[in-house]
DNA sequence: CAGATATTAGAGGACGACCT
DNA sequence: AGGTCGTCCTCTAATATCTG
């Protein structure tokens, strides 16, 4: 597939809206380069139409990072998807833009690890009084096999009390819960992305080696440590914790267990 | 005017068609 | 099979533009 259909296409799944910087070039060696194809990609979308700008109320300052676009009518029919273009005109600014391209970097990363899975991708979702910021079903195309991930991504001053009481409620819906009443038929994953309020969660892997964003990864992989000691009476097959900026490897053994051990998402 | 951000040109790699 | 050529694609580096 060609980028621009790609793009598309992945545009919807991830809900119809994007910013450049969410499609950027892993393999790139720097920043600029991670984004200079993807700039060329959404400015030949852009003029023909099949994605659109979104209005936003403040102006943005970093157009890469901030401006979010979404697929046009026209872009939906490009990639033969229009039943599932949902944005209908709707052009007001989302209004956490960190948090929505957050959600975007992860939803994105799934995409692009697990290409042996269709995708199932809802943003809100709600199951009685849970909400996850993003709710994935994955199915094998070849074994079939199922998985479901309910997404929390909380960029929280600290860990311990708002993370908490928020596990603590999922806890409380999770543990007699009736997964079948909801059409959960397959292993559930609680996944909470943890990123505190200093951590620019902008940038992109490019960037890590600088002195100061090594800093802020230190500090977060001290809370996700602290916050892996806190949850220990979670049950263990449920709930799988990362810090942030380990979004662009997700598919890599790195996610905390709340008994500490280090697994892959399809692991137990 | 300086620093940040965006665009452009062209190097170089991946891949496939075709020939020997 | 192995070699070569051409095309397409993505990256880096240089240059241009924007913004405060």
């Amino acid at each position: 597939m060609d980028k621009p259909k790609l793009i598309l296409n992945q545009m919807l799944d991830l809900g119809g809206i994007a910013t450049k910087n969410n499609f950027f070039s892993p393999e790139a060696k720097t920043i600029l380069g991670a984004l200079v194809h993807t700039r060329k990609a959404f400015n030949e979308l852009e003029n023909q139409k099949l994605i659109k700008p979104i209005n936003t109320i403040t102006k943005v300052r970093n157009l890469c990072q901030e401006q979010f676009f979404s697929i046009s009518r026209l872009g939906s029919q490009f990639v033969g998807r229009t039943k599932e273009y949902k944005w209908k005109g709707a052009t007001k600014s989302p209004y956490n833009i960190m948090h929505e391209s957050m959600i975007r970097d992860i939803a994105l990363g799934f995409l692009r690890f697990y290409h042996q899975f269709i995708f199932e991708i809802q943003y809100h979702q709600s199951f009685t009084n849970l909400r996850p910021d993003l709710f994935i079903k994955m199915t094998h195309k070849s074994t079939m096999k199922q998985y479901i991930f309910l997404v929390e991504v909380e960029r929280k001053k600290t860990v311990d009390r708002v993370i908490n009481e928020k596990l603590q409620k999922y806890e409380n819906v999770l543990k007699d819960f009736n997964f079948k009443r909801y059409n959960l038929n397959a292993p559930v994953k609680v996944l909470v992305v943890y990123a505190n309020l200093d951590f620019n969660c902008f940038w992109r892997p490019q960037e890590y080696f600088n002195q100061e964003v090594r800093v802020e990864i230190e500090k977060l992989h001290k809370q996700l440590q602290y916050l892996s000691s806190l949850v220990r009476y979670l049950p263990e097959n449920r709930y799988r914790f990362l810090s942030f900026y380990n979004f662009y490897r997700l598919h890599e053994p790195i996610w905390l267990t709340p008994s500490g051990r280090h697994v892959g998402l399809l692991d137990n």
